[in-house]
DNA sequence: CGGACAACATAACCTGCTGTTATGAAACTG
DNA sequence: CAGTTTCATAACAGCAGGTTATGTTGTCCG
């Protein structure tokens, strides 16, 4: 004899309000309703369930048994609610993150650690790529949100790009620098150090020579190239090297001390920072409530950035 | 958000059998209603449950998350489906027995016990009474069975009555007894010893009326009167008394070796020992069960009282 | 690469359960 | 014993689930 789950789950919620009336009520139906489904699962196992006569209704050993199972009904339907109010609010669920290296390591991953305090439920799975691979992976379904440097015309009609900081980037440089120590730095102050390369595939380095090649800097000697920036961090803090790097990556570094900007202006990428998901379809809340995280961070560090300016040389 | 758990049911089956098709047909139903019933159920709560494209179908994390709770309704269905079938096939569920005290106690219980032995879910609840308590208690549905000496006419219509044994009552004492040795008793011989009566308002305490005046015993002492068959028994094996007794507690008995029969026939009460139970409602199993159950093996026991006739001088 | 196959989705229809309100019967209360 | 509470019944509307038949789409394999 197969019965119904929910017959299960009327019959737990009748005997544990103590009356037919009350356990409708608690389950936010009628009473009739409820009346003639349980008369119904009565009449299916052909064994009364409550004793006859008795005007707050009672059930029978029968009936307590199936009640006990019941709860259990009434106990997993009440998490599997739960699970789907998680997820629907944003505090569960999967989101897959992808990034260009350098701004996925130096910025986004501790904005994601600070979200992971409010929302431990949520699994971040983060990979690395550079925009032609984030699009096609948003495309195809395989990413979620992807971390970005764009620029807007460059945006496919099937994705939305939300711009949150101006493509800047800065020369870096270890704290205690030589050239730290000038006002001033001429591009033919930089020309004696080595620098450290991004891989060569990467927008960085399309900006690096960019940045060079407008400055008047004609050669440079690359001494370390390719690495995440955990290992330009390494070879940046050990030697005299320099390197481009996101002004946001080098700011968001500023409480550890090892690494800072030179004061020369660089040429500015046309490009914007920014967050590309998928348009149109339905947008996973976990992922909307990571986006909204990340923009609103990104938004505090904007703020930061300008009052840090105002009281800095960098430009 | 309120979800059916016959939904979490179906996603449980078919993320366990690893696919729709054998999910559904692990729940005995058609694929499309369990496609379009997860359907439903992925509408309701807007995310998917299912990884898109994959032909196999895969669930994604909130699907199994889901399922797992699924997991948890199917068991407590089939636990809920086992109980009704204990129930229904009367290896569970409440018997409540009445009986006059003698039988009750001196043949009954131990059937009783023999019974739980099989059936251990069987609850019993057991009471005394006399006839007219036992019909009514049968009437207004406070007892489920009835064991009683009775009248076949005295059975009121509602009732049916099934007789198991006559009512055969014999002259006991303790083994040992002076009378014992005696190859035949006269009723004057019996005078000399005192008796146990039953309680006043018993029928047994009738039929010992009956018995003694039937065989001219006009006038005999009564030692001690009422109590249970206990206490009766008790007496008798300390002292030379006498008391009737139905045969087949006697019988039931000997292996004890501590109480017996005199060979002297006395008048049979015209009543029969038998089962009474309500008649034309449906029958709850259990009670059923036990029915059956005392009704073989009293059926047994006439038998085996044949066989010992034979081989005795009672009668 | 393309065809065969299997797995899933969709369509159309019907049955049955569940929900409602209104109302009646029965039991508990003082 | 009357009032009140509690449950059962009636009548009806609507939806969900069951079915068979039939598309559509991955998957597998030569």
């Amino acid at each position: 004899m197969k019965l119904d789950p929910r017959h299960l789950e009327l019959l737990a919620a009748v005997v544990d309000h103590g009356g037919l009336t009350e356990g409708a009520a608690a389950l936010g139906k009628s009473q009739p309703s409820v009346s003639r489904s349980l008369g119904q699962l009565e009449a299916r196992i052909g064994a009364p369930l409550f004793q006859p006569g008795r005007r707050p209704l009672q059930a029978t050993d029968l009936g307590l048994a199936l009640a006990e199972q019941g709860r259990a009904v009434l106990k997993a339907d009440r998490a599997a609610s739960q699970i789907v109010a998680l997820y629907r609010s944003g505090h569960a669920g999967l989101v897959r993150v992808g990034g260009t290296p350098v701004f996925m390591d130096g910025v986004i991953a501790g904005m994601i650690a600070e979200f992971q305090q409010a929302c431990p439920d949520v699994r971040v799975d983060q990979s690395y790529g550079y925009a032609d691979d984030l699009i096609e992976g948003l495309g195809n379904g395989t990413l979620d949100l992807a971390v970005v440097p764009l620029r807007p015309e460059k945006v496919p009609a099937s994705l939305q790009f939300q711009p949150i900081l101006p493509g800047l980037n800065v020369i870096a440089c270890r704290v205690g620098h030589p050239l730290t120590r000038r006002k001033l730095v001429t591009p033919g102050d930089i020309a004696e150090f080595p620098w450290i390369a991004p891989p060569a595939n990467s927008p960085l380095y399309a900006d690096l020579r960019r940045a060079l090649t407008d400055i008047g800097a004609e050669d440079f000697k690359i001494s370390f190239s390719g690495g995440s920036l955990a290992s330009v961090i390494s070879v940046l803090t050990g030697s005299d090297s320099l390197t481009v790097l996101p002004y946001s990556v080098v700011f968001m570094m500023r409480p550890q001390k090892t690494v800072t900007a030179l004061s020369l202006r660089i040429g500015h990428p046309d490009r914007n920072l920014g967050l590309l998901m998928a348009a149109g379809g339905p947008v996973p809340p976990a992922t909307a409530r990571l986006r909204s995280f990340v923009a609103a961070r990104f938004e505090a560090l904007a703020r930061r950035i300008v009052a840090h300016q105002t009281n800095q040389l960098w430009r």
